[in-house]
DNA sequence: CGTCGTTTTGACCGCCTTCAACTATTGTGG
DNA sequence: CCACAATAGTTGAAGGCGGTCAAAACGACG
């Protein structure tokens, strides 16, 4: 596209400008605080009025690369994310440049939430693909959830599934053999995706490498790719490129003792197929 | 102790033991609610009127015996549980009669508390040892969040370390060899029986047997037998007969890779010797 | 077309599990 | 109070699951 200015128009066309960037300003800011109203709805009813005040929230949108460190482990940041866009995996790190990989954060997420309340927050944020963020300033967060019980609710609801799919990741690491791991992790973030509307039919995006998978289950990245030979030829998984497709939902399930009671979906797509 | 009984006393003595088994629930009561406000003290400012509520709140006080099932998985409570005494362990049970133990709960914790807004509980609660429980009404419990801002956050914040909780132990059995996920056990524990004043002097009682450690860490009984020689060996700890000692604070710490940052304990009794 | 990161394959090794037997401690009924 | 049972802890041997090392194949991207 291209614009031809006249000197006469100039000044119009600048005022123009002004205009479509702080409309597109306002957009994202309504992006931002809609994404952030239908999160909490899905996890408690929400008042007109909670609503209304939820959508008065200053929110600041920021992008972060992938790759990037959202937040270190031992900071004390003074606002909380929403993610609109992208992934983050919360990990710490341990001796000898390992670290484990403690969840994965979605679209509809709000990975530190914690800190809320918590202050410092307890692990390291890091983008896995590019991301958009809505910013959540923590003394307005507060000022909401202590006239709005509603929002409170939904609030803290949102940092109990994020507890329940720890005590989850206990089990997953502490008691099931590699394959099993593998397939839970891919159930479980299945079903998560369908969640928010970002999996269909069975087929989701997943931007992890074989390394994120191995630091998420406790197994070597090598280990992965086997337990990944093993789920393909029992014809449950193709899984590659980024794209994750599961063939076989109820055999899925099945070696990863998948029970998705745990997520507390209200919607009803975590049904076997 | 014997009483004797004349006609005429009768009546009187009978209003007397009235008097005294009331006085004694009052007792009883007196002491949930104290353990409520000390317990949640810890974790937040409380105004004088929210202390005062928190004192009127209905409390019934029951008793376990060590082994029994507290509540199951997929049971919707009506109420959640202060322990008062005695040790509760959560679990998650799956194929081939394996149990993975996510959590032990000691004085003071609310082993189900997510309960209270995710209604179905997510693990089995056991009790380890003989406890005495306080029971709290969840629409008691719901009606005072939302009155007081103070109990809603204290509340909150119980779950979060809770879940921080969670979250460490995932490292703990995803990424650190046998001794170090003993070790870092026996941290975590010190550290919390220290802060609600179970243990002194690097001291406590631990009614646990090497399974429960086992089923805490994800090893076989015998390889955590193991591991408990070899910290032995090292002259880290003492162990046996639920009794622990810790001789060397800050080499325990060393080998368990701890940080007791996540427990965001408020007493800085965490420091290493 | 070359480089880099990811995936894949093979060989070897070690941590931890399983099985089995034995000892120590606790609890219980005669 | 003792004998017996039941539970918890200890030890040894054998084996498997998954880790580490090293190198090749593959795909993405400039």
């Amino acid at each position: 596209m291209t614009y031809i200015f006249t000197f006469s128009h100039r000044c119009c066309v600048l005022q123009q400008w002004i205009h479509r960037i702080s409309r597109a300003m306002n957009v994202i800011r309504a992006i931002g605080a809609q994404a952030l109203v239908s999160s909490l709805e899905h996890l408690a009813e929400l008042s007109v009025g909670e609503r209304m005040a939820l959508e008065t929230l200053p929110i600041t949108v920021v992008s972060a690369a992938a790759g990037e460190e959202i937040c270190l482990s031992g900071q004390v940041p003074s606002a909380s994310y929403l993610i609109l866009e992208g992934w983050i995996s919360a990990s710490k790190s341990a001796a000898g440049h390992k670290r484990q990989i403690t969840n994965f954060y979605i679209p509809s997420d709000m990975p530190d939430l914690r800190s809320l309340h918590l202050k410092v927050v307890g692990s390291d944020m890091t983008a896995v693909t590019a991301c958009r963020l809505a910013l959540l300033d923590h003394a307005e967060l507060l000022a909401l959830t202590q006239t709005y019980p509603g929002i409170a609710e939904a609030l803290w609801k949102h940092t109990l599934v994020t507890g329940a799919i720890f005590e989850e990741w206990i089990v997953n690491v502490g008691l099931r053999p590699a394959a099993s791991r593998v397939a839970h992790l891919f159930c479980e973030l299945m079903a998560r995706l369908e969640a928010v509307g970002l999996a269909r039919d069975n087929r989701c995006d997943l931007p992890l490498t074989q390394s994120h998978l191995g630091e998420a289950t406790g197994l070597s990245r090598i280990h992965v790719n086997r337990s990944l030979q093993e789920l393909r030829k029992q014809g449950l998984v193709s899984y590659g490129y980024g794209e994750l497709i599961i063939h076989d939902r109820a055999g899925l399930a099945r070696v990863a003792q998948f029970d998705p009671m745990y997520l507390h979906l209200r919607r009803a797509t975590q049904q076997v197929a």
